[in-house]
RNA sequence: GGUGCCAUAGCUCAGUUGGUAGAGCAAAGGACUGAAAAUCCUUGUGUCACUGGUUCGAUUCCCGUUGGCACCA
C-alpha cells in the first residue's frame, strides 16, 4: 500500500440512462469538494439540454461542471478528443483535489479515460466526406456496404478477418483511416492500455429493469412537457450532424417530416431510450472493475460504500501501480 | 332476431389439401477503440377462442357456444 504514494483518485459513476447518476454524482462531488466532470457524448453540445437530460441550471449552480454544453453541435467531437480534453483537465484539477468525480453514460468515453484509445490521426473532413453515405446521389445502403466491404478487403485484409463485416460504421472507419494515412488501419490498432497517473474507482448504479424502464418512460414525457419539441425544431436544420444522431431528436425530426404523429414519436423516443439503456447495461456488465450499487438504496448507504472504496479497503480494488 | 365473415405469439397477420405452426414489429441476449445516445449480430415466445363429433390423429373438417365485425331486418 505504501507503494501507492499517489492517492489522487477519480471516482467514475456509471450506469444506464435514467438510473439516477446525476443526483448521486452531485452529492458525492459535494462530499469530496470536487467538481463534476461529465462523461457524456451528447451533453457536451449546447442547444440540446432537454433531450440529453443535461444537468439543470440548479444542478449546475450546486457544483462546478465540466463538458456540459461546451461544444457547438457543428463541431466534430469524439471519444479520442474527449480522452485528451478530460486528461488535460484532470491534470489541472488534481493539483488541488485529491478526489475527482466523473459521471456519464457514454461507455466508450469512459473507457477512453480509463485506459485510452489507440493513437490514430484525425481524419480530414474531405476524406470522411468521400467515405460517408451516400457517396453519390441515389446510392443504396446495400451498394454502400458492398463498396465498404470491397475497400476493406483491398486496403486492410487483416482487419477484414476480424471485423463485423455487416457493420458499416466499423468498415467506414477503417476505410477512412486507410485513405487518410495510406496504411492499413489494423497497424494502428494496438489496444495497448495506457496507464493513468491516478487511481480509478468505478461504480455503477443498477435498478430493476421494470423500474428503470418506467423511469425512462416518465422522463421522456417530462422532456416533452419541458419543451423538447421546440428544442428539436430549433436544431432541425442541422439534423444531419453527428451530434444530432441522438435519441429524442431523430424521432422528432421524423415527426416533423411527417413520417408519424407526435404520440408515435414519443413512443419511439421511449423505446429507443430503453434500447440505449439496454446496450449500456450490456457494456457495463462486462466490465469487471465496476462496483455495483443499488440505485434504490438511499444515498447514505451508497456514499458509505464509495467512501470505503476510496479508502482502499475494498476486496481487490487497490490496483494502483505507481 | 336473420345471414355472412372472423377468432393463431405481447401487437398486426400468414399458414397447415388433417401429422400440434411462422413472418414483421415489440421483447430478450450479445458485440463494440475517434459518429458510441452511433453502428451491428443472434434468439422465438403459442391450451392455434371454448365444447362436442368424425378420424389412428383435429389448430385445420362438421355441430354447437361465446366474443368481434359487416350486411339484412
Amino acid at each position: 500500500m505504501e507503494a501507492c504514494s499517489n492517492r489522487k483518485t477519480l471516482v467514475l459513476i456509471l450506469g444506464p440512462t435514467g438510473v439516477g447518476k446525476t443526483e448521486l454524482a452531485l452529492r458525492i462531488a459535494e462530499r469530496y469538494a470536487s467538481p463534476v466532470i461529465s462523461c457524456d457524448s451528447r451533453q457536451v453540445f449546447r442547444s440540446i439540454p432537454i433531450g440529453t437530460a443535461a444537468p439543470t441550471a440548479g444542478e449546475l449552480a450546486r457544483v462546478k461542471h465540466y463538458f456540459i454544453g461546451t461544444r457547438d453541435p457543428e463541431e466534430d467531437y469524439n471519444a479520442g478528443q474527449y480522452e485528451r480534453d478530460a486528461l488535460a483537465l484532470m491534470e489541472q484539477l488534481f493539483a488541488d483535489h485529491e478526489v475527482l468525480v466523473m459521471t456519464g453514460g457514454s461507455m466508450l468515453y469512459a473507457d477512453a479515460v480509463c485506459h485510452g484509445l489507440d493513437d490514430v490521426p484525425a481524419v480530414p473532413r474531405e476524406v470522411r466526406a468521400q467515405v460517408a453515405y451516400p457517396r453519390q446521389e441515389g446510392e443504396s445502403r446495400e451498394e454502400w456496404l458492398a463498396w465498404l466491404q470491397n475497400e476493406v478487403q483491398r486496403l486492410d485484409p487483416d482487419y477484414w478477418e476480424e471485423v463485423d463485416r455487416s457493420n458499416p460504421a466499423r468498415l467506414a472507419h477503417c476505410v477512412e483511416l486507410c485513405m487518410a494515412t495510406g496504411r492499413p488501419y489494423s497497424l494502428l490498432r494496438t489496444h495497448a492500455h495506457k496507464e493513468r497517473p491516478f487511481r480509478i474507482v468505478k461504480v455503477a448504479l443498477e435498478r430493476p429493469r421494470e423500474e428503470l424502464y418506467d423511469r425512462i418512460n416518465r422522463r421522456v414525457e417530462q422532456m416533452i412537457a419541458d419543451g423538447l419539441v421546440d428544442e428539436a425544431r430549433a436544431v432541425y436544420p442541422m439534423r444531419r450532424l453527428t451530434s444530432l444522431q441522438t435519441v429524442g431528436y431523430r424521432e422528432l425530426f421524423d415527426y416533423f417530416d411527417g413520417r408519424y404523429d407526435l404520440p408515435r414519436a414519443i413512443e419511439m423516443i421511449q423505446q429507443n431510450t430503453r434500447h440505449y439503456a439496454k446496450r449500456q447495461m450490456t457494456w457495463f456488465r462486462r466490465d469487471k472493475e465496476i462496483h455495483w450499487l443499488n440505485a434504490t438504496d438511499d444515498y447514505e448507504k451508497n456514499a458509505t460504500v464509495i467512501d470505503a472504496l476510496l479508502r482502499g479497503d475494498s476486496l481487490q480494488e487497490d490496483r494502483c501501480q505507481f
